[in-house]
DNA sequence: GGTTGCGATGCAAGCGCTTACATTGGGGAG
DNA sequence: CTCCCCAATGTAAGCGCTTGCATCGCAACC
């Protein structure tokens, strides 16, 4: 109906080119082009005459033309399980932070666990040419791997550390974690556990923290299949769903050790709810050391995670990786237990 | 000390370009671009060829190359004020959605409530390409809107709605939902109230829904000087913290309003840790219901808000805009009140 | 059988930048 | 005073794609 379609249309746009900032501070768009990206080589003089006409413009780079013939778009990209709450947030905010000082601009999806978006994510992110990635875990088909390796685009495995992997990590050991939480509940004097976790399939971190809590179970001479066991998503409501289901079933735990600090938040307010007094008749533990778990009544006992060092770890690594430097091998960071009132000594 | 430098290099990347798609198929890039593009002009045969080759090759288009070519990158942009806890989540996942529906990309910055921050956000995103933008409330400078429109990049103001302005907004009324809230407090027989808000500086909602208290309040014939404000930020952490402050002030309040479901949940842990009861001593009101507003004991009294209709909406604005269409006036969307247990009657 | 019209395709000109290579001009060494 | 070297700059060739325009057949029509 109109005369010329769409688009930010008609005649030149408003946004000035290289050509006009060269044009204006009488150089070539070779030596502007340099002055920006690598003013070492260019002189003092010229580099100011050049900042003068930018400024003057109001100039800005063409991010496309610019990955085009730079074949670099210092764009990093960090797939998460999940945003909908704090569990990757203070990690995922201090990657970001430390690209920032790099020049370098974060673009963050996330696959909602759910393996087959994850690995169309991942394309994604590459197809909008990511020069890096930032992965949760290593559980993701192999194809995934070796797409990335076709296309060399670097990446590293953050919230888990395994020494074993050819892939670079950074994180922590999360069975040893857990292993460890569990060992503090059994030295109050709880012998009646159960655990709230995360779906494992596809998710090595909640099958490892699982793992954890069977060997501190073994390393005591208890039988890990007494432990009664609750698989299901991370969130408020299901955490306070699954605690309901295991006070049901007899023998009634003592303790109740959570996948994550949401999980435990659910369970919290379900045992309240249901008239528990904590830890008085159950006692419950997180995992995470969110903001929530200190916030909750009573306080939560969780496992405080490494998160700022892994996010400011991750980048510095890939950073390296991009500029084909070695990264060294993988990074394992100390998870330190954080104890609080929510666990207490066994009830008589 | 190695042989050759950095980037993904050496001889010809294993990337293949359309131009391997096209030989493969035995047709023009042209052909294979429209394939691509606008399957509509190309006749069926030669689309199956194509795609066959296109599947057969891994082929996927280079972001700068389009980006370049067709002055148009399918990607939007979205700068939220925070992105720490749930306000923003649920509306933001359905902007996503849909724009994941039109094949369009979705980069979200967050500027921490920090004016300056955001101007330099959105040259970011505009720098990066983004076709259009969303932005949360009016305050902002106004060479922002003046550079956008230099740019001529499309844009929609969520989470208020004012048909007096001439930019285009989808939300509701801030102030006269709170105002709402305020007279169904009023209606409990409360009389000395107080308000936890956000700053207001730069942030219109927090202003409007601060107004929307003093305009019940004159509406009812109570002095609005006898209101008793505390400014923070929004954390869980400040909201104890403001609640623990009002109450050494005299007289005490026998209702306090929060500017959001984050204060209020703050304040609420507050008062537990006080030995207040909820709503028997003190009754709490938040705003935006959130998942957190359902979990807290005792369920909080708020303000439901559009979330998932306004992400969706503001979407559907910018598509619209972008194809060079009309987008119609501004939207206005209804919060309705939500009456939980966090308030009760004014106690005797 | 010669036109005409139109759908399907190819051709080629950019899009705005980076960078290898060529060029220039001084300063210092001989 | 030359010559050489190197720092500073310019030249120009792409980077991989989109799209306006030209071309080509072929069916329908006179």
């Amino acid at each position: 109906m109109q005369n010329s379609p769409n688009r930010r249309q008609d005649s030149r746009s408003d946004t000035p080119k290289l050509e006009d900032v060269a044009a204006r501070a009488g150089v070539s768009t070779a030596t502007v082009s340099r002055c920006l990206n690598n003013p070492a080589v260019v002189s003092e003089a010229t580099r100011k005459k050049v900042l003068a006409a930018v400024q003057a413009l109001g100039y800005a780079p063409n991010f496309g033309a610019q990955a085009l013939a730079g074949r670099r778009t210092n764009t990093f990209g960090a797939i998460l399980p999940t945003m909908e709450n704090a569990i990757f947030a203070r990690g995922l905010q201090a990657f970001q932070e430390e690209l920032q000082r790099q020049g370098i601009t974060l673009l963050v999806a996330s696959s909602s666990y759910d393996p087959e978006l994850e690995e169309q994510q991942i394309h994604s992110l590459v197809a909008r040419g990511a020069d890096a990635l930032l992965l949760i875990g290593h559980d993701r088909p192999e194809r995934c791997y070796s797409f990335l390796k076709k296309r060399q685009v670097p990446y590293v495995i953050a919230w888990v550390y395994d020494d074993d992997k050819d892939r670079i990590s950074i994180g922590f050991d999360n069975r040893k974690a857990m292993k460890a939480l569990t060992e503090a509940v059994l030295d109050h004097g709880h012998r009646r556990l159960a655990l709230i976790t995360a779906e494992r399939r596809g998710n090595d971190r909640a099958r490892q923290r699982s793992q954890g809590v069977t060997d501190a179970m073994v390393a005591r001479g208890l039988d890990p299949e007494s432990l009664s066991v609750i698989e299901t998503h991370y969130s408020i409501a299901h955490g306070a769903r699954a605690l309901e289901q295991l006070m049901q079933r007899t023998p009634r735990p003592t303790a109740v050790l959570c996948g994550n600090d949401v999980l435990a938040a659910g369970a919290l307010t379900q045992a309240r709810r249901m008239g528990l007094d904590v830890p008085g008749d159950l006692s419950i533990t997180g995992f995470d050391d969110i903001e929530i778990a200190e916030i909750v009544t009573p306080g939560l006992t969780t496992v405080h995670v490494p998160h700022r060092n892994m996010g400011k770890g991750a980048a510095d690594l890939l950073l390296a990786m991009r500029a084909g430097e070695d990264p060294g091998p993988s990074v394992e960071l100390e998870a330190v237990l954080m104890l609080r009132d929510s666990l207490g000594p066994a009830p008589k």
